[in-house]
DNA sequence: GCCAACGTTGGC
DNA sequence: GCCAACGTTGGC
C-alpha cells in the first residue's frame, strides 16, 4: 500500500533543484534529528512512497516538486561525522540513533506556496498547515496527494 | 529579527 | 515522573 509524505527542506540546504541536478536525482535525507520523523523515514515509509518536496524557511516557503521514496532506511552518515553540522556524539555506529530514506525528485512543479495552500478548503486540514507544526516530515491523506498532485 | 509553538534536557 | 529552562523551527 503506496503512502504519501510531505518533506520539509531548506533550499539554501538542499532545493529541489539541487536534489534534481544530483546523481540520479536523487538525495539522502540527511539531518532529521526529530525522533517521530525518524520514526516515520524508519518504520513508515516503502520504496515508491509518493513525496511532496517543501521549501521552508525561505522566501516562498511550499511545495515545489514531487518525489518519491528511493530506498529502504539506512543510518545518516552525518550523525557520525564530527565535521557535520548534524552530527550526534551520543550515536554509536554499531547503534545508530537516526536513520534516513533516499528521496528521487520526479519532476518539478511551480511553487504552490502557503496561501495558496491555505486557501484552498479541501486542504484546510493538511497536517502542515496546521498552527505550531514544526514537524520536517508528516504523512499526507490520499485525498490531499490527490487533490495536490491531479493523481491518485 | 521577532516570537509562538513545541521538543528536549536535566534537576529534583 | 514532573516541569522549568532552554533550544529550535519556521512563518512573518
Amino acid at each position: 500500500m503506496t503512502s504519501y509524505w510531505l518533506m520539509k527542506s531548506e533550499p539554501e540546504e538542499c532545493s529541489v533543484d539541487d536534489a534534481l541536478a544530483a546523481k540520479k536525482s536523487t538525495v539522502p535525507w540527511v539531518g532529521v534529528r526529530n525522533y517521530q520523523a525518524r520514526n516515520f523515514m524508519r518504520d513508515g515509509m516503502q520504496v515508491g512512497d509518493g513525496v511532496l518536496f517543501y521549501h521552508s524557511s525561505c522566501a516562498e516557503p511550499g511545495i515545489v516538486g514531487i518525489a518519491e521514496v528511493a530506498s529502504t532506511p539506512y543510518p545518516d552518515p552525518t550523525q557520525f561525522d564530527p565535521k557535520s553540522p548534524y552530527y550526534d556524539p551520543k550515536s554509536k555506529p554499531e547503534e545508530p540513533r537516526w536513520m534516513l530514506v533516499d528521496v528521487q525528485v520526479l519532476r518539478k512543479i511551480p511553487n504552490i506556496t502557503l496561501p495558496a495552500l491555505r486557501a484552498r478548503p479541501e486542504l484546510a486540514d493538511l497536517q502542515v498547515l496546521r498552527k505550531g507544526n514544526r514537524l520536517s516530515i508528516t504523512p499526507v491523506e490520499p485525498k490531499h496527494w490527490k487533490a495536490i498532485t491531479g493523481k491518485k
